[in-house]
DNA sequence: AATAATGATTACGC
DNA sequence: GCGTAATCATTATT
């Protein structure tokens, strides 16, 4: 390092030329004669040999000759521009890469779920906003809010780490290489742009294993949300006066138990169904749908064991309905046309439980055959009860009038012909709300 | 603790 | 999108 003289000296004479080697090279073109060419061999070959018998003091010196040579920077420039020109050029055109969609709906995501977002304050504000918002986990409940919050806020500390981790290692990585690269600039053409591009690599490398990571996690949040979230876990009964109400409609319906949109909502909010009870995924009104969708199924499937209930709801419609037209001052209602309804016809794929079980039920022995044209007389029958007892129907006679009928065996509930029944269930003060909120 | 009841979800067809 | 049928997972009941 200190013996500027010598260097100077070794790196004129190696600047030059190879001392050994330049000359017979410009000698040699011809090939006039092997002999010459046998010596530059020998040459070279001597000079090999002779390097590693330089101390690594001279070899040092000649290196930092060369580096110092007032010709390097501008060689090294054209070696630069050259490669520029040629293995760059052709790789630079895949340079630019779009950000990539996947990564971007990660980190939506995960700023939405608020796992990447701001720190604890915000983060937290954001998974109870998230929280509220998708599964509006009413206030009942706070317990598992505040269990889903610490899940939550657990995933986001490894979230967090785990991502500063990379990002160290990251940084680490690249300004070792870039030192790399830079010392190794002053022995080979390396541009600042080649760095630059190193550096790019790396980066791209080290964000596809952020985006495992991010993947990962978001991974683990829906599998937290799902677990915590999911109303299935979490369902709670009705409460009576709902099922009260939903049955009332159901069997004033039974011909055709499917509620209109607007039907729905107003029996969710007849039921007042609470919120802890609704959830985004399947608000009221789907709460609605899918307790008739249970309803009928379950009640198509086993009508015996729905009679009972099926007696006690005709018969309060019933009473209902006959304090309703007496207060209108008509003793003999003339079509009775909430409870006509009840007595539709539905089809089933099991008509011979059925069957049996409105034999037992009724003591009555109805011909399979023509229990389809029964309707009528049942209307007829559910009148009679009705000026007849004005009051609590006993159980018998609400079973004959209530019992399926139209057996069809295709399964499903067909419209029956039931002459005047589309009107609401317990038609009460206003029925007809037209409302149209929403 | 078994079992029934029940609200919600899923798969599939229309 | 809605309906059915099957199924799941929880709650109520025995």
């Amino acid at each position: 390092m200190d013996e500027q003289p010598r260097l100077m000296h070794s790196h004129g004479v190696g600047m030059a030329g190879h001392p050994g080697l330049a000359p017979h090279m410009q000698d040699g073109t011809a090939g006039t004669d092997g002999e010459g060419r046998k010596q530059d061999i020998g040459d070279i070959l001597q000079q090999i040999m002779t390097i590693t018998d330089q101390s690594l003091d001279e070899a040092q010196a000649r290196k930092h000759a060369l580096n110092c040579h007032r010709m390097k920077p501008a060689l090294f420039n054209v070696l630069c521009e050259i490669k520029e020109k040629t293995v760059l050029s052709i790789r630079g055109a895949q340079e630019e890469e779009p950000p990539d969609p996947q990564l971007m709906r990660l980190d939506n995501m995960l700023l939405a779920e608020g796992v990447a977002g701001p720190e604890k304050g915000g983060g937290s504000a954001a998974a109870a906003a998230a929280a509220a918002a998708t599964g509006g986990i009413g206030a009942d409940n706070s317990a598992e809010h505040s269990d889903y919050r610490a899940k939550l806020s657990q995933i986001r500390q490894i979230y967090h780490t785990e991502l500063e981790k990379y990002e160290q290692a990251c940084n680490e990585f690249t300004t070792h290489v870039m030192n790399l690269l830079r010392e190794q600039s002053r022995t080979r053409p390396i541009s600042p742009k080649e760095i630059e591009r190193m550096v790019s690599i790396i980066h791209r490398k080290f964000s596809s294993i952020q985006m495992q990571l991010k993947q990962s996690t978001c991974e683990a949040v829906m599998i937290l949300r799902s677990r915590f979230l999911d109303a299935r876990r979490k369902r709670r009964n009705f409460n009576k006066q709902a099922t009260e109400i939903l049955n009332e409609y159901f069997y004033s319906h039974l011909s055709n138990p499917y509620p209109s949109e607007e039907a729905k909502e107003e029996l969710a909010k007849k039921c007042g169904i609470t919120v802890s009870q609704a959830s985004l995924s399947s608000p009221l009104s789907r709460q609605v749908s899918n307790w008739f969708g249970n309803k009928r199924i379950r009640y198509k499937k086993n009508i015996g064991k729905f009679q009972e209930e099926a007696n006690m709801y005709a018969a309060r419609t019933a009473v209902s309905a006959t304090n309703v037209s007496a207060h209108g001052s008509q003793a003999n209602s003339p079509s009775t046309p909430n409870s006509a309804g009840s007595a539709g016809s539905f089809n089933m794929s099991n008509s011979g439980d059925l069957f049996m079980s409105v034999q037992s039920l009724n003591g009555d022995s109805y011909q399979g055959g023509q229990v389809g044209a029964n309707i009528q007389s049942q209307v007829d029958t559910l009148r009679h009860v009705i000026s007849q007892t004005g009051g609590y129907s006993d159980s018998l006679a609400a079973s004959q009038m209530y019992s399926p009928q139209g057996i069809n065996t295709n399964g499903g509930w067909q419209d029956a012909p039931t002459p005047s029944s589309v009107t609401s269930p317990t038609e009460g003060p206003g029925s007809v709300h037209s409302d149209t909120s929403n």
